[in-house]
DNA sequence: CGAAGTCTGTGAATATTATCACGAAACGAC
DNA sequence: GTCGTTTCGTGATAATATTCACAGACTTCG
């Protein structure tokens, strides 16, 4: 149970084990071996068990990991105990898809504000969701207790957005626009950066 | 000029340089050095420098890049001189999303066709596409030369179009689909897990 | 119970990627 | 031209992540 510094590759892997383990309990399939439960995910068994390796010893030998035993453990390590509440910035087709996807509940997460500076755009109910003008970011916060928060506005206003949702105390980013944010070391960012994806598997085509 | 392996960040960065060297080119600025474009980056100017040296020598010692050469030799090594053709599979809301994006001409990425299997969806036209059955997409990527295609449906059915796609004659998939691909090692796969990186997030709100 | 087989946990080896550091090239000022 | 400065290109070094490989633990079956 050492608490080593964990790579972040082996924590995103964690949340695909849980997820085939959900499936595994639900088939009623009580036990696992790290090569099945690799197959499953695409990975190597070695990979399987080095990553659950950071955080205890789940298996048994000879048998490998009990479905249910590691799905609870797995769901304490990862923090799937409780919900997290989300907002998403910018309310155009990228924002809507968003608030339309209805599998964030499974996830633990919720999406519980919406936010724009176009004017036509606020007021509208999205999904159930009002959006609401992003002056009302700081006290929409900290009334809903929004942990993490989405960026789906264009490039040129991402990096005012995310100084503005530091500001209002939120950690967790979750960026969409095409730029490298600059934030403090605190806040954590992941980007993901469309073009950019499609961008590298053009060049595969090219060579 | 060697052709040494070369990793795939580097690629992907390449095209970060080639963003920033264009806005360089418009400001009208002439040359910038490895630092200065690594901080418009958010990376070191030794990454950008090694990350250049895998395709040749670029820089001249004292004054740095030559934004417009750069940009120019960039657009060569990326294949940016040609425009491929992509497919959408799945005409829900992220589909819808996509097509809607107009940003993708600048990237040498044109949307040509969407597809779906739902019968209410087929035949309506989304941003100027009309939307096929996706029984049409052999004859499709045929006609439309479509080397690109994204996945956009429900995991349950991810693996099947995936296979239908790479039938077709499709090497290169983004994956909006929750679940990992099983694809032969020549098609190119990228994946966009959006529940994984919010996941991936929030693990660290517990900690 | 004992033997054969399965499977984990983990240190060691390997592979991959990023950073450092410095020689050499080019520039600009005088 | 010479000197001091800037900046590249790249081999060496460090950090990180993955794979290997095997001792030891457990299971199953006769």
């Amino acid at each position: 149970m050492a608490d080593k510094k964990v790579p972040e590759g082996t924590i995103s892997r964690l949340f695909v084990y849980l997820r085939e383990l959900s499936k595994l309990v639900d088939l009623n399939i009580r036990t696992i071996s790290s090569a099945e439960l690799g197959e499953r995910a695409n990975l190597s068994d070695a990979q399987v068990r080095k990553d659950l390796g950071y955080f205890g010893q789940f298996g048994v030998s000879g048998s490998g990991y009990d479905t249910a035993e590691l799905k609870k453990a797995l769901e304490k390590i990862l923090g799937k105990t409780r919900t997290w509440n989300v907002a998403v910035v910018g309310a155009g087709h990228l924002g809507s898809a968003l608030l339309a996807y209805s599998g964030f509940g499974k996830l633990g997460l919720e999406i519980v504000a919406a936010f724009d500076t176009d004017e036509k755009k606020v007021g509208r109910t999205l999904s159930g969701i009002t959006v609401q003008l992003l002056d009302d970011l700081p006290k929409t916060v900290g009334d809903k207790k929004i942990a993490i928060g989405i960026i789906a506005v264009p490039a040129q206003n991402a990096q005012e957005v995310a100084d503005r949702m530091i500001d209002a105390g939120i950690k967790c980013l979750l960026n969409f626009a095409p730029i490298s944010l600059n934030t403090p070391e605190k806040v954590k960012v992941r980007n993901v950066d469309l073009s950019r994806e499609l961008e590298t598997l053009s060049y595969y085509l090219a060579e």
